[in-house]
DNA sequence: GGCCCCGTGAACAGTATGAACACAAGCAGC
DNA sequence: GCTGCTTGTGTTCATACTGTTCACGGGGCC
């Protein structure tokens, strides 16, 4: 059994992926914490004598009093070997790169779903197992598979129509700025058709991560246009 | 240009490590600690104003003032962004987990040969190109791929249905020139089918040596373009 | 020789894309 | 208000390329 602390600033949020995890066998939630010192509180209270340890902490690095990487740099100074999967909202290359440099094995970016979330928490529970698993033998092979299966590449879900490629070129250009795109603009920056770039523009309106506006003021039909939401 | 610093004890490994840098195409010897105290220095004088930056260290978990892990954690708790690869002669499951904890990027097991060596540090290459280069989207495909670039292969061996004379073939012609080719262009190129030509160019996205584009533009499907990353 | 394994490509079903087009929403003039 | 005009939306469908499956041929090994 793996057990889990979810450090999340926002109650509903932090609801929300109790609930995955309740629904993944082989995973305990061992609490929730609302602040980064909180966490680090229930992080030292789970290392005394006869309470269960914890073994996981899904870490928005987003907390109201301090910096999840900060949070994750007090874990390690604590000399504690637990495991981190970062979970964030912020876009931003050198955040991953640093999050990656102070440990943690995962990376997830919201808003995400549930399978996103099965895939990176199993994945993570093959390499704990087989890490913990006193059979395994200390070779370079055995270490190089287990630290495989925590960084195996699958296939995200998309759905038809979409391809990964495409909406990666979209996301960019859209999340660089806080300025708002129409359709037919982003379709001559990118060197699509106007079609396609609506049709990538929807994708994102409709799983929440981009707000739709009507652009009045000219004569004819309004234009729409699509704003990034952080 | 990755700048290394090699930290380790004994200075004939220390020179072999460094020798072995040498060979390789992309990377500079930033200096040679032979004592953790040593090495922090070296890197905290690395981060002053003017001076080069260290990007990596190949850090020994054996030195005679303090422990690699340790060494680590300071690193950490200085804020440097550095990643780190773990080199050691123990064998023990703890250890690893421990080192993996505190964001190492890989771990080589002692002894090793050139073969070995190679395949982390141009793993960690393809993983540091991708993480450092502005045009990478953050996407949640973008940073899984680049973490799947730090997991390794077993040096030499080729996923099968791969033939090495033919990934030598497609890795010459797409290495020439900074064009990038679509699989139907290779294929007719080399003589090869469009299947197979496909096979390896994906093969090599995979690992993180191809970047892949559509080419948006014309009627009907787009086109998929591979570019050599250097 | 008989057997198995593996790299290859022909064939095919599937799927991202953009040209074309019918329609919708605003504004201006009366 | 109604009418016309202007501009952009939303949808359909041909299209060209993708991704997968499966049979083939050649080479090593009992």
């Amino acid at each position: 059994m793996i057990r889990v602390l979810v450090v999340e600033d926002d109650p509903t949020t932090a609801q929300a992926h109790a609930q995955y995890l309740g629904r993944l066998p082989g995973f305990a939630l061992a609490g929730i914490a609302t602040t980064g010192s909180a966490a680090l509180r229930l992080i030292s209270e789970s290392t005394r004598e006869g309470a269960d340890g914890i073994d996981l902490v899904l870490l928005d690095m987003h907390l109201p009093d301090m910096d999840g990487l900060e949070v994750c740099r007090s874990i390690r100074s604590a000399r504690l070997t637990i495991d981190v999967i970062a979970i964030t909202a912020v876009r931003d290359l050198p955040v991953v790169r640093e999050a990656i440099s102070v440990g943690i094995v995962q990376y997830l970016i919201k808003p995400f779903g549930y399978p996103a979330f099965v895939e990176k928490l199993e994945s993570f529970a093959s390499y704990h197992g087989r890490l913990t698993d006193p059979a395994t033998p200390t070779t370079q092979a055995a270490v190089d598979s287990a630290l495989a299966s925590l960084r195996s590449t699958a296939p995200g879900q998309l759905p038809k129509g979409l391809a990964a490629d495409t909406l990666g070129a979209v996301t960019a250009l859209l999340a660089r700025a806080d300025v708002a795109w129409s359709a037919t603009e982003l379709s001559d920056h990118l060197g699509l058709s106007r079609v396609t770039a609506r049709r990538y523009l929807e994708h994102l309106a409709g799983i929440g991560q981009a707000a739709r506006e009507s652009r009045h003021g000219g004569s004819g039909r309004p234009e729409i246009e699509y704003r990034w939401r952080r």
